[in-house]
Parts: structure tokens; C-alpha cells; sequence
DNA sequence: CCGGTTCCTGACCGTATGGTCAGGATGACA
DNA sequence: TGTCATCCTGACCATACGGTCAGGAACCGG
């Protein structure tokens, strides 16, 4: 138990106390959903009063704004798996490991974001309109090039996109209805590496590339 | 506006009040999420005084509770599309067909099933563990049938049900993403037939199936 | 060591929510 | 017509929630 009387400074504390509210509320929000979650339960999780919550996000909607934002960004750092790509096999093949990757490792985050969005995005509505649209559009040449140059077959980009998005997102979202057909347990290495591999499998061929 | 005075008997006005409920309810959960719905809230759009609510459905749990089992007897309706089939061009087609339907046509049953499934399932887990269990199981028995005789390629039975679920119920939950980046209105028929084109394209063609 | 800033929290408040109930209205049925 | 079961609802209640605040503790910088 050494160390845990070590006194903490003032930006430290901040730091530290901000990031353990932050993962709580994920959490939080994840399993019930912004209406069904409530500022004590996030507390509790965090190991905090209630009050002390309100004196570092004065509303339960701005931590939650927060919360969508943090997810928003990890959720745009796999697209570079896309960018830095010559054709559909490599590019796309990444960005699946990418957002398989995300599933796992940030479920809540994932399910916080559906939640958003299946409500109507009241919080990142201006982010749906800007920042993903642009995004959207720029993987939709990239994907148009590759069609044009003969590298893949000649799908709908942006529906095919939609499919990228569904099937990976789905392994996050609906976790506890794949546990629960797999006996109960979590999936495990070899069952995340099957999903993963089962995906590219799957579209790769689907879009027409070879493997 | 003739007519509007028609009396009703006991047995037409139970049946009309909890359809009407069941209907509002619907709207309601999927907008708000369980706990962001209020009876209030189903009352007004249901035109009917919140005590009445509570003459018909006893608690708000009890209503939501209706409100998913009605889910799921649709969707299990689906799955029809996939015994009568020879093959999986036909079989998986028909099923990717009813499934896109019942995302347009019940978009807000779609999103009330996956904030149950997101939330750990509360309501529904029986159902998870007995009935889909045992649907999903004979499915996969098909597919892998189909592989057996050469029919389509030997992919992952059920990682295959994972993404016809994902791809299909996506444009449903997401589907405020969708209309977002469709320039902020819905898809119109040419919209969702060039969607499911695009789904049936590559799912069929990933499995190995000539069209 | 001292003044100032930041951090902390128990107690409190107004409001909204799920749910109850008494009592009246209305159709069913003999 | 009379009585009975069903239907209806305004008013009410206890609780739980988001949010506030006064006052104290803890670090900081000089």
C-alpha cells in the first residue's frame, strides 16, 4: 500500500480526477443512456461525492457532451488506416482492424455513441453536418478512384462505407447479444480474431479484391 | 367529420386504447431511451390522460416490456424469407429484403430493440438465451449446409448472421446518420433501393454467390 | 508564514416523475 | 329498467433527481 498517501498537486489532481469522471460517465451513460443515467450513480462509480462531480462539469449534459466528444476523436483516428493506403485490400482491410480494434477495447464509448445518434444527435448534431460529412466524402472519392483504376469492383461507395461502419460498430453495440450467443462469455482472442477475419472475409471478396 | 361520434363498444375501445398506447410508446422509447421517456410524455402523444396509462399498463416497465415483445414477434416474422429457400441467392436475398423493409417501415422498433440489447437486456435476456439461441442456431445448420454443397463459400456461419444483422438494422438505428449525410433528408425509394441493391451486392458477392 | 486560489462536500432546494385513488361516467346484459 | 363491470380522470403523494451553496481544508507562490 505504499505511496497511496503521496500528496497529489493541484493540476494533478484536476488531471487525474477529470479523466476518473470521465470513465465513469462513459460507463454510466453506456448501460443506461443519458436519460437513465444519474450524477450519484456516476459518482458512485467514480468514488466521489456527488457535489465534487458538479464543481468539475456544472451540468450532467456538459460532462456528457464531453463523454461524445472523447469518443468522437478516437472514432476519427482509425480513418487514417484508410488514408495511408495505395489500394482497397490494404486501405480498407486496416480500417476493419481499426474499428474491430475500437469495438473492443471501447465498447462503452461505442455505445454512447449510438445512443447519440439513435436519438437524434442532440449534442453532435453540428459534428454529424461538418466534420463527418467532409470525412464521408473524402473516403467516398478515395473509394471512387479505386473503382475507376480497376482495383475494385463498382459498388456504392458510400453504402458501402454504411456496411464498414455497421459491421464493426455492430461487434460493440450488440455485445452482449453476441455473448450471450456464444454461452454467455465474452469473446475471446481467437473469437475476436474469427469476427475480424470473418469481416474482411466477407466485404474484401465482396468488393471484389483478391486476397 | 362525420362518424367522429361513433360509439364504440367495451371490447373495440380496450383494443383501440392499447394500440394506440403501444404505438405512442414505441415513438416515445425510441426517442428518449428507457429512462429519458416519460409517461407524460406517452400520454400527450397517445391524446389520453396519463391516469389512463396506467388503467391499461400497470407500471412504465410493464408498457416497455409490451413494447419489445411486439419487436420481436416482426422480427422473427423475417426469418420466414430464409426457410423457404433453396439456396443462399435466394435464401440470404429475401432475408436481406424483409430485414431492409422492417427498417423502414419500423425504424423506431428497430432503435427500442437495440437500446435493449445495449443496455444489457434487462427485458428480453430469456428470449436471447431460448428463443434467438435456437433461431440462430438453425440458421447457421442452413448455412453450413449450403456450404457443404457447394452453394456458396465456406464462410463463418455465424459471423455472417452478425453482419446481415448489422447491415440491415443500421439503417434503422443510424438512421439520422443517414439522413444527415444525405443532405438532411430521408432516403426516398430510389434511396433505399439503391441501399438494399448495395447490401445484397456485396453480402452475396462476399459469400460467393453468382447473381 | 501568510494571503489567495483551488479543491472539497454535507446539507439543502425546487421540480418532475411514476404511481395511486376516490368517485363519476358509460356501455353490457338480464 | 336496474345493476354490474368496465372505463375514465383530476387531484394527490412519496420519492428521486439535477443542481446550489456556505463554509472549511489543502496546496501555492512569495
Amino acid at each position: 500500500m505504499q505511496g497511496s498517501a503521496r500528496p497529489l498537486s493541484k493540476k494533478e489532481i484536476r488531471k487525474t480526477r477529470e479523466r476518473v469522471i470521465l470513465e465513469a460517465a462513459e460507463k454510466v451513460f453506456a448501460e443506461a443512456g443519458f436519460g437513465g443515467a444519474t450524477m450519484q450513480l456516476i459518482a458512485d462509480m467514480a468514488g466521489l461525492p456527488k457535489a465534487n462531480l458538479h464543481y468539475y462539469f456544472p451540468t450532467k449534459e456538459a460532462l456528457y457532451r464531453r463523454v461524445v466528444q472523447r469518443i468522437f476523436d478516437i472514432w476519427l483516428e482509425a480513418a487514417d488506416s484508410f488514408d495511408q493506403a495505395d489500394g482497397p485490400a490494404e486501405g480498407i482491410g486496416a480500417y476493419i482492424d481499426a474499428k474491430m480494434e475500437i469495438s473492443r477495447r471501447h465498447p462503452a464509448g461505442s455505445k454512447v455513441w449510438a445512443s447519440e445518434v439513435m436519438h437524434r444527435a442532440p449534442v453532435i448534431q453540428d459534428y454529424l453536418e461538418t466534420t463527418l460529412t467532409d470525412w464521408t466524402e473524402g473516403r467516398m472519392a478515395v473509394i471512387q478512384r479505386w473503382i475507376d483504376e480497376g482495383k475494385m469492383a463498382p459498388v456504392n461507395p458510400r453504402h458501402l462505407l454504411y456496411m464498414l461502419w455497421a459491421t464493426t460498430q455492430h461487434y460493440a453495440d450488440f455485445g452482449h447479444q453476441i455473448e450471450t450467443l456464444n454461452g454467455g462469455a465474452p469473446l475471446d482472442d481467437a473469437g475476436w480474431a474469427e469476427a475480424k477475419k470473418s469481416v474482411k472475409d466477407i466485404i474484401l471478396r465482396g468488393i471484389g479484391v483478391e486476397m
